[in-house]
DNA sequence: AATGAATGAGATTTCATTCAT
DNA sequence: TATGAATGAAATCTCATTCAT
């Protein structure tokens, strides 16, 4: 590998480190508690030095969400075992949605409750959320699989429903799994509580 | 009215109008970027008025929240309508609930997302209200209400739903009533996306 | 008095404390290796304090050069003794001044040397004083007091003069008065060093 | 050439485009302002490398005023046309000296605010050229050439009128020229604004 | 009860300088 | 010789809080 091409790389790599650390950070306290000190102390490196690879404290805020949505980004285009039903394809894609959740469960959680840039707001967030679940939807639903239900009130419930247990899992039980839920998520979204099969 | 009971009135109604005016003030900018200097000018008074009235930021902070969770409480012992039906009481209960959460649109939104004293987090907000619709529920369920569902996950469920809408809502169209959603979560909490009926 | 015209005198007043005090710091030092914590000790209040009068240190800068010129341009106002002679006048008008740079030496030296907001540069003060003194020439000057030179020849050449002997001063013997100097100032400027009557 | 001695020359060439670099710098935002960042970068070095040829920030503004004071020295030292009357041969000086303040601006404007090591200050810069004029006078004139003013205060005179013609074209007409305005200046220094000749 | 004034503590950011490579 | 990386030290500015009146 070329000197250039290193150089390069290590620097993405150490951008890499911090923006992990700072997720860490910022997941445990919030943006305005956590202070460059302990974005610092955390990646193990001085403040100066944390200036070296970002603008400041929003950029790496926001970098660190950029990541995040990313990611989150390539497990829609996971590639679908082929064959499945509707209702196989929304467990399959909640499952790895949530593997991703639990993951990065403590920068999930602040995602949803951050301040961003120029003011736009959690609710915001949501949206985005909703509407890419929408687009997916929109791909992968055939005629008659979402019933009299709208695309985007479909979207809208399903990412309900998925966060609430996350947020149940977050508030009670970290320590199991998080992507077993899955099954009753998708079946809760298509068939409600009453529509359940024993 | 004797002095004494007047002089308790008067303060218990400046403490109120201090804790309308802090609701709008942390719901505009959030805790940390809300400064007493805001608060006070949003209530009409000075910062160290402020300090005869609550204990610090943090103390009135938490006592808005006080607030809209006793309000909240209040709505829930709400009489309802003899003769309903399950599907109806849950209908009018979260209309009834709508309408507060319409009502105080950007204090709740903030409650969601709140730094709480002692790291009590937003799941765990979340989590008091999903026990407390769950208290509901079993207060108004009759055996077989709730289908093959668990008390604690149908009102996981609820929540879930109700809060996608409240969101999506505020990202979009605060304009236009929230309380009207009413029966479409109902359904959709019922029967999910698929068994609504025409 | 009114309690709030005493408070409005009371701010005045606390105001021109600082800024007095502003003055001597930056004349010592510069504006750049003036920090806050200097103007605050000076002025015998803390950092914090200084900046519920006044908005940041640039502004305090301007503000200290604001009231010098104010007084600078008082000076120009002073009503002269009737029946002068255009060099009697001159000389008069130059004692005037000297007085006042004398009084304030060290915030004339620095104001020489000051960064602006804006950019402007030292050139732009020092033009500012040459065009104030050719106004005062064409209000005093009859025909023939200036020669075959021009309004702001002559100016310039005054404003230099008058300069020169400032700094040889401020170099040598800050001691001594600098006023004296008037009577030799105007005889170089209206008749240079060959021209002096013995 | 012998090795060794290519090395002191490269070094010593390396130095000066240093230097020179240095002063557009400086000139263009002050001392305080420019960052070793800014030097290097219109150096074409890094910042490192600057410290292997300078010992630091202030070392290097100190050596730019060397470099400029030298070449100031050497413009004294040119030799002068033969048989040229008093007045005459100041106004080669001047023209000379304004021509080396044309091209260096910048540095020049900047150098008479230059705060210096140790405390020296700006006043003692200028008394350094009244001081370098006097003896330039002492040399070159004859006796009656001064009239009956002392060496010392002509030099200030002469110092004065033309930093006051120096400033003014900054301020106003950078475009043209300054050493045009040698005959002016010699005039107004020798005979004042009303003795000048028609 | 209400407030003007003052401040301790701390946050972000910048920069000259060093050092291993 | 040249430089990428790292950092100690410091500067400006903000804010919750106190206290005398």
């Amino acid at each position: 590998m070329p000197p250039a091409a290193r150089r390069t790389r290590e620097i993405a790599s150490t951008r890499d480190d911090i923006l992990a650390a700072a997720e860490r950070a910022f997941a445990r306290t919030g943006y305005e508690a956590t202070t460059m000190q302990d974005l610092a102390r955390e990646a193990g490196y001085t403040v100066p030095s944390l200036y070296a690879y970002f603008d400041g404290k929003q950029e790496l805020y926001d970098a660190v969400w950029s990541r995040l949505d990313d990611e989150r980004a390539q497990v829609f285009d996971t590639i679908m075992p082929s064959g499945l039903r509707f209702s196989q394809r929304v467990e399959f894609m909640l499952a790895r949605q949530l593997e991703l959740t639990e993951r990065r469960r403590g920068a999930v959680e602040i995602r949803m409750a951050s301040p961003q840039r120029h003011g736009k707001r959690r609710a915001t967030h949501f949206d985005g959320m909703v509407q890419r679940w929408a687009r997916w939807l929109r791909r992968v639903a055939e005629p008659g699989d979402l019933g009299a239900t709208s695309l985007d009130d479909a979207a809208t419930a399903l990412v309900g429903v998925m966060n609430a247990f996350f947020l149940r899992w977050m508030a009670r039980d970290v320590a199991t799994g998080l992507a077993v839920k899955a099954p009753l998520i998708t079946e809760l979204f298509l068939s409600g509580i009453t529509g359940r099969r024993r």
